[in-house]
DNA sequence: AAATAATTTTAGACAAAACTAAAAATATTT
DNA sequence: AAATATTTTTAGTTTTGTCTAAAATTATTT
């Protein structure tokens, strides 16, 4: 006689708005140093002070979302990877219901989807991302991974980095500054735009480009900071 | 020279989480009774304990939400009345949203729209309203206060009252229990769907009525928890 | 390698929101 | 109206997440 067993990995822990937060800042940080993250940098980023983190990473390190050692810094493990990914996946995931629904533009949907990244339910986000077709980005181009926390990663260039003479699509931002994305905005440059390249003038790199049939320049500092890809 | 003044009442005071809630059942305790709201009735609503509450209904008076006397009981300011409105705004028009655009059923909603109901932006819950059509009322039949916290309220009765040979339209329940609404998704009965009254057995009033073009035979229990309309 | 600087942790305190247990006020009986 | 029961409040804790200030550790200079 045979048995099977089935493993589940049970993914599902219980996490208060303050952890999911810290862990998603872990993951973000994750993503830019491949080494463990500092108490510090956490601290800034949270806008709180590094005995506050200190107390939540070693509660963190408790529930088995990060490894944490005495000041050697944290890395996510398995579980505490995943959970960060489900709070992009939301985040991102209201985000595009805001734009593509509700009509709201990209500077003003973060801090709602701070606040919505929060909202406990598998079953609501993946109706909602069946709701809006399964996008693959984010208003600002960030990619969003699927339920089971995998995403294609979007291969993009800077427009600082393409010749003259190419066309391209707008694809996100670097700095997702309120500034910046209204620059955008009032220039109509949303995800999907194309821009074509008309020269680049060699003293201060700034771009002539034509943006919805209207030639306007752009400044290396605008063009170092939108990602688009050759078409 | 005149100088006009404009008065603004500014009617936005930050509540936390808990003060929302508070302020909820209390506005649903004086729908039912019209005098002050007593301390044990609130424990018991919000399941917390009486001490609990009393240290709530401090803070909220001193952010003047509620009229709060020792041992006398609670009723809302109009600043507290206008909050809690609100917070019902969100609460119902997210249950809309979660039943049409993500095709929840009755029962499921509830609990998200806890949640939900819970997340501070005007502008979003008013661009939800806009994209759901300006809904009057919610999946349970009850009414969405508009913006400015009015409601116009349904004129509606119970399915018991109704004499043999009407048709009548589903308007609401009286009891929400999961229970019940599972009992009327498994008859596919839900907003809006049209019942007619066949006859009623004397002895124990229970009802056979047509719905979806099916007879079949409905309890007084049931008959009196379901709000309709005669068509 | 010793001194200094920077980072991180510990220890102790505080506010919010809950609790228990005892005290106070109100309501109901007898 | 006195006795009893119920309700409500107060007083003192607990938990979560934050903080400041001091101590410990690690990193960087000289």
């Amino acid at each position: 006689m045979y048995q099977i067993f089935f493993i589940f990995v049970n993914y599902f822990v219980y996490m208060t708005y303050s952890e999911e937060n810290y862990l998603k800042v872990i993951y973000h940080l994750s993503m830019v140093s491949l080494s463990g993250i500092n108490t510090n940098a956490i601290a800034e980023m949270i806008e709180s002070k590094a005995s506050s983190v200190t107390d939540m990473l070693k509660k963190l390190a408790d529930k088995e979302l990060v490894n944490y050692q005495k000041y050697q810094g944290v890395t996510l493990t398995q579980k505490g990877l995943h959970a960060a990914k489900m709070i992009v996946r939301k985040h991102r995931l209201w985000e595009v219901f805001l734009v593509e629904k509700l009509d709201f533009t990209w500077d003003e949907v973060h801090d709602l989807a701070e606040e919505l990244e929060h909202i406990k339910s598998e079953k609501l986000i993946n109706r909602l991302d069946e709701f809006l077709g399964f996008p693959k980005v984010d208003p600002h181009g960030d990619p969003i991974p699927d339920r089971y926390g995998q995403f294609t990663k979007v291969e993009k260039q800077l427009l600082s980095e393409i010749l003259p003479n190419r066309k391209v699509m707008c694809l996100g931002v670097k700095d997702s500054s309120t500034d910046f994305l209204k620059y955008l905005d009032k220039h109509q440059i949303s995800l999907g735009s194309e821009i074509e390249i008309v020269s680049k003038e060699p003293f201060d790199q700034s771009l002539v480009v034509i943006i919805n049939s209207k030639q306007i320049l752009i400044s290396n500092k605008i063009a170092t900071n939108l990602f688009v890809k050759v078409i």
